[in-house]
RNA sequence: GGGCGCGUAGCUCAGCGGUAGAGCACUUCGUUGACAUCGAAGGGGUCACUGGUUCGAUCCCAGUCGUGCCCA
């Protein structure tokens, strides 16, 4: 009776619904006694998250690991939970309120926005872990663990029991600012206009578009007039005249009205004669323009557009550096919405107090600057990119746009000269929001940042002294490379679905961190009016603490101290996760654990790119071809996505996801059941034990030190990270050895037909039930599913196979004879065949064999196999002759000689053929292992054991040769 | 411009100092009681190029060309 086919979509529900009721998952589940730990911590999917190809590839992997560890005993836990999300969630609700006509976030105001988003939680942010169990996820869905858990307003459903991780952060946050390891100030930062915050500069995307390089003419101030020199390489002048301006060169003319200074190079003999004089900016008002001062800086660069740079420190990076170096201000032109200013005094009256400042004849300090307003009213509320056009507009219309001369060819073909402003077309790079997909605006903002300078170091010397190891070591250059330059780490946003900043300030401005509201007070005095600071903190600070914060640490020693689960899984094991994330999460939990519990988080980082398609292409939405991992899971199922997803996973493998692919692996899962369909057929698993078989026949033996062999192979891999590995050495063993082989070998045996009769029967049942019970066991934590159920369908057992134990035999199993006997009757097998299908005899039909010579080995696995390889390679009868018969074909097995004798169908001239074109191969590696061997270098160098393997090699080879031109003389009596 | 990586069979990729591998695709044959989501047998590669180190290089080193990613 054969096995039903295995209905993938049905069993995989069944089977995860068994394993989660049955605990199978939580954390110590199957440990043996006494057993080490394993944990890995899930890299916390946003909230918002939706499976994506990523998101699967990366918990295969996790799933990988963490099932092998816990089949081997480790006392294993694999943590699971989800990320708040600031920017993300906060906008998939807006959008939510928006679709159903809500009233909007501003509207409702804080505490009503967080509600919804909190209901929002509570209705849909399960949607990514549900997908996950889908996948065979077997995480330790108890813990579900959430970056907001206990934050004000949690419902607690979906995490309930995550430990309260905002208790925790709140406490690293005052923890750190008593140590001085975080500060507030005013800072250039990425501003995303569209969701009014700051974001980090690791979630800007810097993209080439088409841009333009506008010239202006700065007037000097007072009619200055200076002889402007242009030299060649030669020092020859190129051009020479009287100038009453400087030349400047920008991509964003808006900002003209921040202007500080404008600077040049100290080298730059063009300006030296006008540094330290004034310009004028040429736009705004005619009797209200600004007189800045023409500086010398190192940053211009005097081979790009004029060479004299405009400074604009409150809206360019390079321009703040030039600033904070030059003394010079910077003045912030923009809203939040990066609308030009709407706010503060008239335009009149600021820009004489600017002028002041520019003067030397009055103070200022940045507070002061930051609330100038130096947009003239007529720009005043617009939109930057309209402002740009307007200003371009009036410069020109001004005739202080750098002109270039064109010459026109009118319809009757005469030619006139024409004057243009210079607008250079060209391509610059422009940071975009990598969310919101807006144009970045660097804007001066009050923001918290953490000091990174100061616990950096630890987390640089984890890897570097191996205690921390990193997968692809070619990694850990660009992990050093990152924190040796690293930047203050920017923590505050300004947003309202986060962790709200724990400080108060007071009417004067003085702040005062605390873990509530009540410690602030008593910290300020029962007088104080205390404001609590707004912001919220960066998703990535409370990630940052995901190792710690998972397992319920408090930061209170001794509760600490008596929390099983932070002594048990802390440090964890492994982290899995992409490259892409090294930056924002990775390095950031090396900083932070080191810097809060001063431990490290983790012992190794395994890091991989990203899931592309078939052709190498970054899945996108606007490409159209993203590949939905549950639609594969659909028509594949589980396993053949898993499968896929360990194959492709070699260490920095570029990862190319193929459907055909997929489809193979499916192929593999449904040879697996076949085979196990062919021995319930044969009532294998009748005869089965929990025993190591100990049979008598060889092709057991060889078949169970193959086993040996292949689990020696996998753990292998496994230890190395090399999932690919793993994977092609099961489907190799599965489908090669025991399927192509061992099955088709043991038919004869399981079809009593083989002369050992019953007890060979026997053994060979018992064995084979075996082979195919490892293979599940070896297979389970790559194809978790499909396997199960063939443990659950081929026996009654006392376990799932998700709690089997890992099998810990090795070479061992291997017994050489048994394996030379095997080999030898494969290799004559293979050799007839080969010879029938190349001289074109039936497939169908049984031909005879002679034996012309062979030894004593040969002669045993000839008599053991008789009956397979008459089966396999369609021969009637065997018989000895002391000569080849004429018009017999020559076929060689190791160290022995037959003949097919096919006088009556045997092509002369493609037995010539065929005999000629293996001539010819062994021809070219005689050729190669005989020129190494003369050379005397190579016997003077050459190991040992490669120089005997060599000359064993030249024996078999010449033993080869030898019986192909004698089969060759022979064929030519023939003719 | 800087950094990192990659160029191996038609395609997708392993391998990495000692006789070139896999899967898919391709060709021919095959309804042999596990499996046509299959079986058998084949064809196909100066391992990008040029130098160097070595007894020996696809593998190590240098350079060139091509290509991808990250950061400016």
């Amino acid at each position: 009776m054969a096995m039903e086919k295995f209905n993938a979509s049905e069993a995989e529900d069944r089977l995860y619904k068994t394993w989660e009721a049955a605990g199978c998952f939580t954390a110590g589940a199957n440990a043996k006694p006494g057993a080490s730990s394993y944990c890995i911590m899930i890299p916390p999917p946003n909230v918002t998250g939706v499976l994506h190809m990523g998101h699967a590839f990366n918990n295969t992997l996790q799933d990988i690991l963490v099932r092998w560890h816990r089949m081997r005993g480790f006392d294993t836990l694999w943590q699971a939970g989800t990320d708040h999300a600031g920017i993300a969630t906060q906008m998939v609700v807006e959008r939510q309120l928006a679709e159903t006509h809500q009233p909007g976030r501003v509207e409702l105001g804080r505490e009503k926005f967080l509600e919804k988003i909190w209901e929002w939680k509570e209705h849909s942010g399960s949607t990514i872990v549900n997908q996950l169990k889908r996948l065979g996820a077997s995480c330790d869905w108890d813990r579900t663990a959430f970056t907001m858990a206990g934050a004000q307003g949690d419902t607690r459903v979906g995490h309930e029991n995550s430990p309260n991780f905002h208790d925790a952060v709140i406490k690293v946050f005052v923890e750190m600012y008593n140590k001085g390891l975080i500060y507030r100030g005013k800072r250039l930062v990425n501003w995303d206009p569209y969701f009014e915050t700051a974001i980090s500069d690791l979630e800007v995307e810097n993209i080439e578009v088409a841009g333009h390089m506008w010239h202006f003419k700065y007037p000097l101030a007072g009619g200055v007039i200076y002889t402007y020199i242009e030299k060649n390489e030669d020092g020859e002048i190129t051009l020479e005249e009287e100038r009453d301006y400087i030349s400047i060169a920008t991509t964003r003319p808006e900002t003209m009205l921040g202007d500080g200074a404008v600077a040049v190079h100290p080298s730059d003999a063009r300006y030296a004669p006008i540094v330290g004089m004034l310009c004028e900016i040429p736009v705004g008002p005619k009797a209200q323009r600004r007189l800045i001062p023409i500086i010398a800086d190192e940053y211009p660069d005097k081979d790009f557009g004029s060479g004299a740079v405009k400074i604009t420190g409150a809206h360019d990076f390079n321009d703040y550096q030039v600033a904070k170096r030059g003394g010079i201000p910077m003045y912030n032109l923009m809203d939040t919405k990066a609308n030009l200013r709407a706010d503060g005094l008239p335009y009149v009256e600021q820009a004489a107090t600017a002028q002041r400042i520019a003067n030397g004849e009055e103070s200022f300090d940045v507070a002061k600057i930051a609330a100038m307003n130096l947009v003239p009213e007529d720009y005043r509320g617009m939109d930057r990119f309209e402002a740009r056009k307007k200003i371009v507009a009036d410069i020109t219309a001004e005739g202080l746009a750098v002109m270039e001369v064109f010459t026109v060819t009118d319809a009757e073909g005469v030619e006139s000269t024409n004057h243009q402003p210079m607008i250079e077309n060209k391509p610059i790079m422009q940071p975009f929001g990598d969310r919101s997909k807006v144009v970045i605006e660097p804007m001066l903002t009050d923001q918290w940042f953490v000091d990174t300078t100061k616990i950096v170091e630890p987390a640089l010397e984890a890897v570097r002294d191996g205690t921390v190891k990193v997968l692809p070591e070619s990694e850990k250059k660009v992990y050093y490379h990152w924190l040796e330059n690293i930047e203050p780490w920017c923590i505050s946003r300004q947003l309202w679905w986060g962790h709200q900043i724990p400080v108060w300030f007071d009417a004067s401005g003085a702040q005062y961190c605390a873990v509530t509201e009540a410690e602030a007070q008593k910290l300020a005095g029962p007088d104080a009016v205390l404001t609590r600071d707004p912001d919220v903190l960066d998703t990535w600070f409370s990630s940052g603490l995901w190792p710690i914060g998972t397992l319920g640490w408090t930061g209170d020693a001794e509760t600490d101290a008596q929390n099983d689960m932070l002594k048990r899984f802390f440090p964890t094991s492994d982290l899995i996760t992409g490259s892409d994330i090294l930056f924002f999460w990775v390095a950031r939990m090396m900083m932070m654990q080191l810097a809060v519990v001063d431990k490290i988080p983790f012992n190794t980082i395994y890091l991989h790119g990203l899931v592309r398609d078939a052709k190498g292409k970054k899945m996108s939405k606007s490409t159209g071809n993203v590949v939905d991992p549950l639609e594969i899971i659909d028509e594949f199922g589980a396993d053949a996505l898993r499968f896929t997803n360990a194959s492709m996973a070699s260490l920095g493998g570029v990862l190319k996801l193929d459907m055909q692919r997929i489809a193979g692996y499916r192929n593999f899962g449904t040879k697996l059941w076949n085979a196990c369909s062919f021995a319930e057929y044969n009532e294998a698993f009748q005869h089965r034990s929990d025993a190591m078989p100990s049979p008598k026949l060889a092709l057991n033996k060889w078949i169970i030190g193959e086993v040996g062999r292949v689990r020696v192979a996998v753990d292998a891999a496994l230890d190395g990270y090399r999932f690919n590995d793993a994977a092609s050495a099961l489907y190799a063993f599965v489908w090669g050895s025991v399927c192509d082989r061992y099955l088709e070998l043991s038919k004869p045996i399981l079809k009593g037909e083989h002369s050992s009769g019953a007890a060979s029967r026997l053994e060979t049942q018992t064995t084979l039930a075996w082979v195919l019970e490892q293979s599940m066991t070896l297979l389970h934590p790559i194809m978790p599913f499909i396997t199960e159920e063939l443990w659950g369908i081929t026996a009654t057992r006392d376990t799932m196979l998700v709690h089997q134990d890992w099998p810990s035999y090795g070479l061992e199993l291997v017994d050489e004879a048994a394996t030379t006997e095997i080999s030898w009757a494969i290799a004559l097998i293979d050799a007839i065949r080969s010879a029938r299908a190349q001289m074109n005899v039936p497939a169908g039909a049984k031909v005879p064999l002679v034996q012309v010579q062979n030894d004593a080995a040969g002669s045993k696995a000839l008599a053991a196999n008789m009956a397979q390889i008459r089966q396999m390679a369609r021969i009637t009868e065997v018989t000895i002759a002391a000569e080849m018969p004429k018009g017999a074909i020559t076929v060689s097995a190791p160290h022995a000689t037959f003949g097919l004798p096919l006088a009556d169908i045997i092509d002369v001239a493609a037995e010539k053929a065929r005999l000629e074109k293996n001539m010819g191969k062994m021809a070219k590696e005689l050729g190669g292992l005989r020129g190494r061997l003369n050379n005397p270098k190579f016997a003077a160098s050459a190991p040992p054991e490669v120089l005997a393997e060599t000359q064993a090699n030249l024996a078999a080879r010449e033993e080869e040769e030898q019986k192909l031109s004698e089969a060759l003389a022979r064929l030519a009596e023939i003719v």
